[in-house]
RNA sequence: GCGCCCGUAGCUCAGUGGAUGAGAGCGACGGAUUGCGGAUCCGUAGGUCGGGGGUUCGAAUCCUCCCGGGCGUACCA
């Protein structure tokens, strides 16, 4: 990285000056406007309090003796703002690198980072998924991916609750559908899983045990209650398959309490002294730990509340060894995180153990109306309609573009257009677009699989070219960035930039000229495009197509 | 009432823990191709970055108050 380098020179200079700071910690952009250079630092602003001088003096002594071949040319301005011009042969170095690693994130990766564990989606198998679902769904799977990227091991995980009223309902409506499929008149008891996915489950039930079941009783209630999750666990699956989306593992929320690890954890919140009884009810100490308020871990009946067994199972995600546990969890979720943090804190787990991604709801719009979505109302997008509607490529990058704390509008009309108008295919279009200039290499006498490392890149000296250049050199810190603040988004503005910059270059000059060593050179540049949008299309689960 | 999130161009939104002219896409208007894929490119118009105050050499970004919207504030999950 090209910033990385700049940085430890500055480093080295500082240390001369007595200052000791770590080179990633030194302030170093590509300034806004052109006319300040390639790189830019404010570091002698930040320092001047610790010099006897002015700011703009610390500048000049820092720029003293800087001036070394990597620089075309390093000058001080406005306050003290030190200004690098590099020179092409430095700048060109990087996509030199880039070219032989055939890894785009070579630089990025460093196998000694962890392990890591993502839960997401994590909606009890008591109807589809609907495009809630989906914008975690996705947002969860590209943040599993950027992680094994950057070099994390990493686990997926979705975690239901396989028991409880919800699944006794369940398992009380799926009978009363099979019983319809036999041809008995049963009642659905009212407000609860009406959908036509039961009555289909239902028939399949009817048609392969025939009437082996038409009594209520405990064996049907267990028969229904294992059937219908199952059934309906398989259908999650395929929804999410529908995505591309797939989790290392499955965990029943009965496994917790069949292995005493929610009694477990109950008796060692006791022992830390960390409850107390209200009302016939178990209390945890919350507010000691920071909550608004206390909350209740056992209700006055004796059943566990929501939270106990999900603080059981991070301590289980403790217990198999993860360095941290990442969740996905809707805006509705943010007083329970606030309880399970002070758990946890109780149990006196790490306090960056356990580390909430909140995201806000999706809302739909088409033809200039906006509908929230509710699983409430009855009436919701599932995710399966949406993506059959849209595909899976469209559905995936709408879905990772917003900021994940900030409300998402799902802008139909837009997705469904199949044209320029769609960013989707912007991106997709570029490494298309590329894909056919190597088709065509042969045309103008160069083999199509040619060696980069004699061609002569210096021979990219248009603004357009330096700007693809330092672009590129990017990558691997949006990546970066997106993985430690959680914000996949970042990586979508990045690729439209640098589609942009590609397709504003295509269109001024020509890949493949009569100057065989600046068609060479470019194609270089090309295929550097390439990788960099293949590897970053790949991580957004986007197909990156050779035509379109 | 209190807590979290959001408020940037007509619309949808970028702008990583502060840094030297406030951006993109869509929409509007006007242009570009007998040549590598026009699913592209170039240009014009459009903004007191919700509002006030504060901290700083410097604030869309940090603090505070106010306004507007979403969510929460359960012995539901």
């Amino acid at each position: 990285m090209i910033k990385r380098e700049i940085q430890i020179l500055l480093r080295e200079r500082l240390r001369e000056l007595g200052f000791d700071r770590k080179p990633e910690a030194l302030p170093v952009e590509e300034p806004s406007s052109d006319d300040y250079g390639d790189f830019a630092s404010s570091i002698a602003l930040e320092l001047a309090s610790e010099f006897e001088g002015s700011s703009r003096d610390l500048a000049e002594r820092i720029t003293e003796g800087l001036e070394e071949e990597l620089f075309k040319k390093v000058t001080v301005a406005g306050p003290g703002f030190i200004n690098f011009d590099l020179t092409l042969e430095f700048l060109v170095k990087s996509l030199a690198r880039l070219l032989s690693s055939s890894d785009p994130l070579k630089e990025a990766r460093d196998s000694n980072r962890g392990r890591v564990q993502i839960e997401f989606v994590s909606s009890n198998p008591t109807g589809p998924l609907t495009v809630g679902h989906c914008r975690q769904a996705v947002l969860g799977d590209i943040l599993a991916s950027l992680y094994r990227k950057i070099g994390y091991n990493v686990d997926t995980e979705y975690y239901f609750n396989d028991e409880g009223r919800q699944m006794d309902i369940l398992a009380r409506t799926l009978w009363a559908r099979y019983k319809q499929a036999l041809g008995e008149a049963v009642d659905i008891p009212e407000d609860v899983y009406k959908g036509e996915y039961l009555k289909d489950i239902g028939k399949d039930i009817a048609s392969e045990y025939g009437e082996r079941y038409t009594e209520w009783n405990d064996a049907a209630a267990s028969f229904f209650k294992e059937k219908g999750m199952n059934q309906m666990i398989e259908r999650i699956k395929d929804d999410l398959s529908l995505l591309g989306v797939e989790f290392d593992g499955w965990f029943r929320e009965s496994k917790l309490h069949r292995e005493g690890e929610v009694e477990e954890v109950l008796t060692n919140l006791e022992e830390k002294d960390g409850t107390y009884e209200k009302d016939g009810a178990l209390w945890l100490k919350a507010e000691e730990e920071g909550a608004p308020r206390d909350v209740v871990l056992l209700k006055s009946n004796g059943d566990p509340t929501y939270l106990l067994p999900d603080v059981a199972y991070h301590l289980d995600k403790y217990d198999r060894g993860y360095d941290r546990a990442i969740v996905l969890l809707g805006a509705d979720h943010q007083r329970h995180v606030e309880n399970m943090k002070a758990a946890l804190s109780k149990l006196g787990l790490p306090d960056d153990f356990y580390q909430v991604l909140i995201n806000q709801f999706v809302s739909l719009s088409s033809e200039g109306e906006v509908k929230r979505m509710s699983t409430r109302e009855g009436e919701f997008v599932t995710l399966k309609s949406l993506v059959e509607d849209l595909g899976k490529d469209v559905v995936r990058y709408f879905m990772a573009a917003r900021k994940p704390e900030s409300h998402l509008e799902f802008d139909y009309d837009l997705a469904k257009e199949e044209s320029m108008d769609n960013p989707v295919y912007y991106l997709q279009y570029a490494h298309t677009r590329i894909a056919s200039i190597f088709r065509k290499t042969e045309g103008v006498g160069i083999e199509e699989d040619f060696q980069f490392e004699d061609v002569d890149l210096t021979k990219l000296d248009k603004y357009e070219e330096v700007e693809l250049i330092k672009k590129l050199d990017k990558f691997s810190e949006i990546v970066e960035i997106s993985a430690s603040n959680y914000g996949p988004h970042h990586l979508v503005s990045y690729g439209e930039n640098l589609a942009s910059l590609f397709h504003g270059f295509y269109n001024k000059y020509k890949v493949l000229t009569d100057d065989e060593e600046l068609s060479r050179a470019r194609l270089g540049l090309c295929k550097g495009v390439q990788m960099v949008l293949r590897e970053l299309l790949n991580i957004l689960g986007v197909s990156a197509p050779v035509s379109m």
